[in-house]
DNA sequence: ATAGAAAATGGAAACGATTCAATATCGTTA
DNA sequence: TAACGATATTGAATCGTTTCCATTTTCTAT
């Protein structure tokens, strides 16, 4: 295990000094073309990476964003795989880097401790607790942003979801195809509960007897595959005439549709499934699924952009107006088609 | 945008040497009891985190343990998921902290330039070029564990996988259960050919005459859901005796589950299906995945404990004998079943 | 009470980078 | 050629921490 090669070498090899490697590493200030090229040979030579962590003591700025992934988004979801593909993705773009770290809100503070709190700026993805905030406004004064929920927190951002829109072209999708007798599948808790109401504002709209007795929703806080079949099952037996179902959360699909199989339903022929959160799974799926949700390349943009803003006020605006809600797009795909045709 | 406080803070706040505050801190040498409630009451008081990029410069070791991905590795797999959740919890057991970083091991080299490289040691997840390692031991010179694959690389070492055993248990258990029709749907590239030539080898031991046409693989390096549904149409067209099906890579599973519901085909009572990895999506479908693969906790304390032996070689051995290979464990679930009975 | 050992503490160097003030070099013009 | 400004470069201070060494305090045994 040999040492590590520091600037000091690269400099002593290339005949110059450590503030002359700096500048030219970091490309601020000028230096002479000749003297330039020997360093970066130096550099070759010696396959120098620079020590990051000495660079973010001492810079105002470490170009490293931090994401954090609370604990309990990190289990029994498929979606966080996409949208973490996507940031990394987006921030390998920019002249940032960027560490992951899964935090547990919920449990003592003082592992709170291992935040290596090196970033400039921090990506939250999941639902953190106030607490948390609050120690994170103390001990890692730097901005923030999450979407979806809002943050309770001083340098903090929420970019703001246009929920209602979401549903709205989901509602217009079924009807359009047909069906009228729509199941729902998903959580009383969190974002289900949100997505579930505006569901039923929405239909009844269109169809002001929609019963509520076709919206299948539990307390669901594990096993969301079994509990998706159970409810599945449950509104099958109660609604046989359902032609589509809706299922709040990706992680509700795999038990439906294993429910489904078990009763020789087929997809999309004698029942149409569609999804919230287009995640991996939809597009994995056969039929691939239809789905509203995140673009998340444009989620990860605008996370990331707003992110980078607020940490560098003298760039110019980011590309994408943070202010404006974004918005949750339709994924037409083959696991819905018009009521009565067949593949 | 507050200053962000520091050990001098605390050093002031409780009266004491910048010195003390980190012996109190690290737990090293001896502190008396009373100076050490004024120092921890001011760290409480003035919410106090250690800055570990400070740390990682000046101590000899960071107490960071980093976790590299291959970028290709984070795309289009479902393990992926179940085996950072289980490094995560096993980290944070230790005194380490960690980081997760994605690598294209693909592109240009000097991208590696944003590995942050305060790590005392490397957990390498996924299929790295050799040109990555080369770079690895150049410039980040820590020891490094990976599994399955070895690496060519002075401070790494891979701890070896019993890929024949788990083959061999799979292949009783489907016998066992009646089945001779058994039908493999997998890649023909990488691991799956190394798991469909041993799966071969050992039903040949006692099926003597069964055929490589139930054998469907394919090259495959994307859309392995399309694919998986292509290759188990065609092999159930060309063998439609088959009873049960192997799956090599949890990947495909989705999209023959597919086929199978398109052909109202019910598993288990039509067919029965076994995957291989133990995914998340084993565990999430219904019916619930039997499968072979690792079970991730074990793996991932077998890499952290051989990785935080090679890297504090002055602890006693670990809890598990890193010389030993991994064995595949079988998890018998409620997609296989005995032939002919009924659920 | 006191010597000596043991424990606790303070002060300063060091880690590897950036950055700033001071200095050296260069090319241009009077 | 001397003076000048512009540009390059150096050397040292600095970031927040750990760790070493010297010093002071406390404890124990005579």
């Amino acid at each position: 295990m040999t040492a590590r090669i520091t600037i000091n070498d690269v400099a002593k090899l290339a005949g110059v000094s450590v503030g002359t490697v700096s500048r030219v590493i970091n490309n601020t200030g000028c230096c002479h073309p000749s003297r330039r090229k020997r360093i970066e040979d130096a550099i070759r030579e010696l396959n120098y990476v620079p020590n990051l962590n000495a660079r973010a003591i001492r810079a105002v700025n470490s170009n490293c964003i931090g994401i954090l992934i609370e604990k309990r988004s990190a289990e029994n979801n498929f979606w966080l795989q996409s949208l973490l593909q996507a940031l990394l993705q987006y921030i390998g773009r920019t002249k940032f880097h960027s560490y992951i770290q899964v935090v547990d809100s919920q449990a003592d503070l003082n592992q709170a401790m291992r935040l290596p709190g090196n970033a400039d700026g921090l990506i939250l993805i999941g639902r953190f607790e106030a607490d948390f905030f609050a120690m994170l406004e103390r001990s890692f004064p730097v901005p923030a942003v999450t979407y979806w929920e809002s943050m309770p927190y001083a340098n903090g951002h929420s970019l703001a979801v246009n929920l209602d829109s979401g549903i709205r072209q989901l509602t217009e999708h079924l009807l359009a195809l047909g069906h009228r007798h729509i199941g729902v599948v998903g959580n009383s808790l969190g974002a289900d509960a949100e997505k579930s109401a505006l569901f039923l504002r929405r239909i009844r709209g269109y169809w002001p007897d929609y019963p509520e007795s076709l919206i299948a929703c539990a307390e669901v806080t594990d096993h969301y595959h079994r509990r998706g079949a159970e409810l599945t099952n449950a509104l099958l037996d109660r609604h046989p005439e359902v032609t589509a179902l809706f299922f709040l959360s990706d992680s509700f699909v795999l038990g439906g549709y294993g429910e489904l199989n078990r009763r020789r339903i087929t997809v999309p022929d004698d029942i149409n499934i569609i999804g919230f959160d287009n995640s991996c799974l939809a597009m994995s799926m056969v039929p691939e699924l239809t789905s509203v949700g995140f673009d998340f390349e444009v989620l990860a943009a605008q996370l990331v952009c707003s992110l980078i803003a607020a940490v560098t006020p003298e760039i110019p605006p980011p590309v994408f107006d943070a202010a404006k809600a974004i918005e949750l797009e339709f994924y037409p795909r083959s696991s819905t088609r018009k009521v009565g045709t067949r593949g």
